[in-house]
DNA sequence: TCTATAATGATAACCAATATCATTAGGAGG
DNA sequence: CCTCCTAATGATATTGGTTATCATTATAGA
């Protein structure tokens, strides 16, 4: 079991060695995202974190975090990238991810066909000439909030998506 | 073989039972995309389009192929969007992407592999109460032109652990 | 042809993200 | 404890991809 600590422990570290400080902002963003269960947009960390964190700084540790390695971003709908701890922190995984709003939960996959998927990656990324550095299965819905309505034309959840964000719904097909 | 104006016609046909007008500007991009072999943003569209089409325009047309559930966008860094047909239109496939400057091409997998994936992907947005649409396989690595050029073997951006273990994420509760 | 409606294109507005810069804070050495 | 040097902060301005506005033009159907 990892605590929560000791992710810390590991991110002062890789902080170090780059001249970089492991400050009072840059903690409040690694712990909050540690504590995640998936990636965490610069707004929802904002809403999340209650001291008085300003944008800007809030953003600065986003780049500063992900520039050492220690956090990975992920590119969402509207221009909105969410970040989260590398996997060599937190451990492989995927990710579930609504289309709508685009809100991500980490997933796991069974070991066997975990090992199938890394197999192929390997293959297709020495295929196409490229430096493997990773691969994430994308399990693509859409959320509770977001399905469709119930029959009664009302929708299915009053609270909207966490950061508020609302964008087009493709139709159905 | 499916050809390009075959599935020009399933695009107009698409359009036309939603009141929408497969015109010119818009048949300029659907072409173009059906020659693509991945994903492309519209500044690479408008590019590869020689003829006088405003970014507005462009943009316009994109979001409206995108809202009749012919095209579909993926999210890459920069905030850049780029768009790909459906794939009720080219087929499923999966992605491999340049982490650095967001480059895609498609890809497919071995039969085996795929259905054990969907399977997979099944039983993942079942439990999370999740509207399953699709999924997505992203192998991750850096382009040629991308990859630094390591003289002494390792990248100078490298951003993994120093001792390059990967360390597991515990099981879910 | 005539008419209603969709589409276009120039422009302005929007917003997440980044850069700037003066000020503050923190670690190393004396 | 004190000083110095550098990193970090925070308010603000700016960037750049994308979207909205609106007057004009084009197209499908009667």
């Amino acid at each position: 079991m990892t605590t929560v600590a000791q992710i810390e422990q590991l991110v002062r570290a890789r902080l170090g060695e780059r001249g970089l400080r492991y400050t009072r902002g840059r903690r409040q963003v690694a712990v909050a995202l540690i504590r995640a269960g998936g990636p965490r947009s610069p707004v929802e960390l904002h809403r999340e974190i209650r001291a008085a964190l300003p944008l800007s700084s809030l953003y600065r540790s986003l780049a500063i975090l992900t520039g050492a390695g220690v956090l990975s971003p992920h590119h969402g709908p509207g221009g909105r990238t969410r970040f989260e701890m590398a996997e060599w922190l937190i451990g492989h995984h995927h990710h579930l991810v609504c289309v709508d709003c685009g809100a991500v939960d980490d997933i796991s996959l069974s070991a066997e066909v975990e090992s199938l998927i890394e197999e192929a990656a390997d293959r297709i990324a020495g295929a196409g000439g490229y430096d493997l550095t990773g691969h994430t299965l994308e399990v693509e819905g859409r959320c509770r909030t977001c399905a469709p309505v119930a029959a009664d034309g009302a929708p299915a959840n009053a609270t909207g998506p966490p950061d508020g964000t609302r964008r087009r719904r493709p139709p159905p097909p």
